[in-house]
DNA sequence: CCTTAATAGTATTGAGTCGCTACTATTGCA
DNA sequence: TGCAATAGTAGCGACTCAATACTATTAAGG
């Protein structure tokens, strides 16, 4: 059994397990992570076109979810004016609230020590981002990581959409993003 | 934004990636998550139950998929003579060939040098470990590192089971293992 | 021994994922 | 101004998935 297969092979089912805890109330993994994503991006990044690249998934599959998500209350639709065919979700009380409930990957992490969790980290950072070269997927990171991103603390400013930054903005997922 | 958030979304979306590629031919991700435990599990371990018990799913649910892979050629059913209530799947040829389809996944793996795989495996390793703890999940290890398992080079021998074990199954996984 | 409990697999149901194709509306570009 | 690109969505078919209920078999206890 070669290194790469055990990795695989745990990535996924920790991914598995995690997932089949996610099924509580009414919402299944995909509504969860969806949710989940929807909660970190910023207002530039909220599209069903976005959340679809983010999740390795197609723009029709994840227009139901959205769509399963806004009828049971958890994000609600804001289209845009400018551009008229662009579409945008916010989370509701309820939605924001679903992505706080606990689950087992975070509270296992929640006993590991900083140091060891900042490895696993950057060591999955580096395979996520190997793994999008080869498949032209988007990094979907955060702006203080950006080559657009310039500081202005505690403001920060997009060189990319000629945009101010709040500073609570710097810290959420930007589907633009470019690692430095 | 915390580090175990962060790695939950970085394992939940390697995954998704991962598992998005994994459509070709006529397998979903399920099937063959389900068909590369079978391909590494013993003889003792490749029953419905423990296919579901690995990947963190029913008995029902993973019997419908691995009725869909034996329909489609990939695996077989071999009844148990001894228990009757018992069954266990082989993988056919063409289930074997699938199993070494090349994936994203690995691919950017093959690039990493091996301490820094290594230090992942076992972190990963780790926090799978935590995570069955609270969950009361089996560990699915290979057999060599076992408390169960006794070396008699290059064979080996299960105390649990009080089988003897050929050299190539000392390195499968059983869903009896219990990590030294 | 024989009743009862535990275990293994499965059929069924209903909600939802998922890729795919086709379609509409809007915007960008040449 | 016309044509291509883009964004979202409806519909289809195969499948996942949890949950429930069921059968068959084996194990355990009185």
């Amino acid at each position: 059994m070669t290194e790469s297969l055990k990795i695989r092979t745990l990535i996924n089912r920790i991914g598995r397990i995690d997932a089949a805890d996610g099924w509580s109330d009414d919402l299944n993994p995909t509504q969860l992570a969806a949710l989940g994503y929807l909660a970190l991006a910023n207002r530039f990044s909220r599209a069903p076109s976005h959340v679809a690249d983010f999740l390795g998934t197609t723009r029709g599959t994840m227009s139901q979810t959205l769509k399963a998500l806004e009828r049971k209350g958890y994000i609600s639709e804001l289209r845009s004016k400018a551009d008229k065919r662009y579409m945008s979700y916010d989370l509701t009380t309820k939605g924001r609230i679903a992505t706080e409930r606990p689950n087992p990957l975070e509270q296992a992490l929640s006993i590991t020590d900083a140091t060891s969790a900042n490895a696993l980290e950057s060591a999955l950072e580096r395979l996520l981002q190997t793994m999008l070269k080869t498949n032209k997927g988007r990094a979907f990171g955060q702006c203080f990581e950006c080559t657009h991103f310039r500081t202005n603390a505690p403001k920060g400013h997009c060189n990319l959409l000629s945009v101010p930054l709040a500073p609570a903005e710097i810290e959420q997922i930007c589907h633009e993003q470019v690692p430095k």
